[in-house]
DNA sequence: GACGTCACTTGACACGATGTAAAGTTGACA
DNA sequence: TGTCAACTTTACATCGTGTCAAGTGACGTC
């Protein structure tokens, strides 16, 4: 809170003005963060999409979002445990992300493009389960992937794991 | 610490008479966890596996692992960004479960059944990637997953983004 | 020009967690 | 009997979060 009053120019005490606690700064700053990164324009595109394609273009507007919260998200999920407020926004995200990675399934149920041995429930979680933002930094700070690896590395996974051969 | 001390039945201050810092406790619990849950034994039977047969073997046998120290895993993953030796500590683990990755790797590599458009380090980086803690936390706990459906969709992505169909 | 208001400042303090330091107690063993 | 090691109690430093109170300065309004 400190550093961040000084980058603000402002004392610590202001930044309580307002922000009532560091977990509503966080808060505060990712729904902010959409708003300036318009989510909602990167996720156009795959809306319009079908079938493995709608996919494809899920992936990559997500996987290239998440570079740009990664710093608030970390944050947020570092203070998971210590702050109900906290928890509760990062969940919040978390059933947007499954809500998007549902309909990227159900595309690719609607084409038959989707394993017949697993049900839509089960795909939606392996999806979500590959689009966290810790494997993203698994792949890209643990492994030193590029981002452009990564994109193309999780469609292919993806489409490996859900899809029909 | 005051907790942990409590359930000892020692005062706080003991406990800083045999771990200097938290994070050499967190440390120390982990070694001491793999010795009491002889990690080494469970490793055994993929070691003595080949092809596809090692990689199940290895998923089952980390896989089973994870719940065991999940609870250390968590505090030590927690507080890496504030104390080095507690990343350094994480950091080998991360290198051991990327060790056993690789083997499994190798072993399909040289039954053939490797993907011929993914490199090993690829390959090794994916599977690392699908096997970290965080998915297993997502799949267990935020999907509600049993361990066994754990395992076995594991195993089944593994096998799905590694080896030729 | 007096007045109030609003955003902010300074300074102080409570609280909880980690970690340090010092002096005293206890029990086992030589 | 004396010593040593493990442990106790008590106290204190530090850091981060969050609260509280009094003061300051600019602004618009009557």
């Amino acid at each position: 809170m400190s550093d961040i009053a000084k980058r603000a120019g402002i004392s610590r005490q202001a930044l309580y003005l307002h922000f009532p606690s560091r977990a509503d700064l966080l808060v505060a700053t990712t729904r902010h963060l959409d708003e300036v990164k318009k989510v909602d324009e990167r996720l156009a595109a795959s809306r319009a999409a079908t079938g493995a394609d709608r996919l494809d273009a899920f992936i990559e507007a997500w996987g290239n979002y998440i570079p740009e919260i990664h710093g608030v998200a970390r944050a947020l999920m570092a203070m998971q445990d210590s702050d109900e407020e906290a928890r509760n926004a990062w969940a919040d995200r978390m059933a947007a992300l499954r809500h998007g990675c549902k309909a990227a399934v159900r595309a690719l149920q609607e084409a038959g493009l989707l394993r017949r041995d697993l049900g839509a429930d089960q795909a939606t979680d392996m999806l979500w389960a590959l689009l966290s933002v810790p494997n993203w930094e698994a792949l890209r700070h643990g492994c030193g992937w590029d981002q452009t690896a990564y994109i193309t590395g999780m469609k292919d996974a993806a489409r490996r794991v859900l899809m029909a051969p």
